[in-house]
DNA sequence: ACATCACATTTGTATATACAACTATTAAAA
DNA sequence: TTTTAATAGTTGTATATACAAATGTGATGT
């Protein structure tokens, strides 16, 4: 399905709209699917980036900012955040000892297992978008959107 | 920047999970660009979104589930985004005589004038990302994309 | 005519996002 | 040492999003 059938689109669009479309739209598609396999854990897209980025942390204790430098939205509220994973014991929050401001989270145990339960679900998603496409074609699209995104101003 | 750097990832990811990441942050680097551009009109993104869609009909109403299906955002509170514009007076919403279900949504002309003030940044807007990449890879990223999204289940 | 169903939209509610203001702590400067 | 500035995180508030339930209207069947 073309991004004008998408949209509905009557006129002709040019290729600078019409990737900014794709991209947005691709997005939201990919965002739903997603959201359609976390819906039954009672996680949302990003508190699930949260617990990925701790696990990633391997025992190591992540600070708030540290988990914020690497969440794609970086707008998002790290603090609520990792208050409704506190809450549901998928981490811990300490303030740090050496440094009083900074806050030391680490993922539970609870908080693995929820992951590794998710993790064929995740790998099975992330399969049914590429498994349409080839390797090359994947790493092409990668290269593509780098570059996009690099902007010149 | 590679997808990898912008997470701050230290294991290396194959393609697939790239691809996904680089949709999902691309989109928002996109979304915060054109955020930024809107800010000082009060509009939101969707709010513009539907605007852009009513100027599309060119005159003729448009009912609530025709804005609908028209929008990126598959799951937007259309009701909600019409209330914010009549507010500013950007569009009428009267029940349709034909059938009192329907609503028609029309964009006034001072919904017609914030779209052609925002006309040319948008452009820009749009000029920016894809100056940096030539035609024919605008079009080869519109046919990746679109070949990408076609799940096969 | 009446019941039933489908359709179009609105409303309610919980959660998420955006963004500014605030608090606490540490570092640097005068 | 006191002031000032920078850093790390939290809180408040307004808006947006997600999703289910409710409302009102029209179409269909008996």
């Amino acid at each position: 399905m073309t991004i004008e059938e998408v949209i509905k689109s009557t006129v002709k669009l040019d290729n600078a709209k019409k990737v900014i479309l794709n991209i947005m739209y691709t997005q939201n598609v990919i965002h739903d699917h997603f959201n359609e396999l976390i819906k039954p854990y009672d996680l949302s897209g990003e508190q699930y980036n949260v617990l990925r980025i701790l696990r990633g942390q391997k025992g190591k204790p992540a600070n708030m900012c540290v988990i914020q430098e690497r969440m794609l939205a970086k707008t998002s509220n790290t603090t609520r955040l990792v208050d409704k994973l506190l809450l549901k014991d998928y981490v811990t929050r300490n303030v740090c000892p050496d440094n009083r401001r900074k806050i030391e989270v680490l993922i539970t145990q609870k908080g693995l297992d929820i992951l590794k339960e998710l993790d064929p679900k995740v790998d099975e998603h992330e399969r049914a978008f590429a498994n349409n496409i080839s390797q090359e074609e994947l790493e092409l699209l990668n290269q593509l959107l780098e570059k996009y995104r690099t902007q010149q101003n």
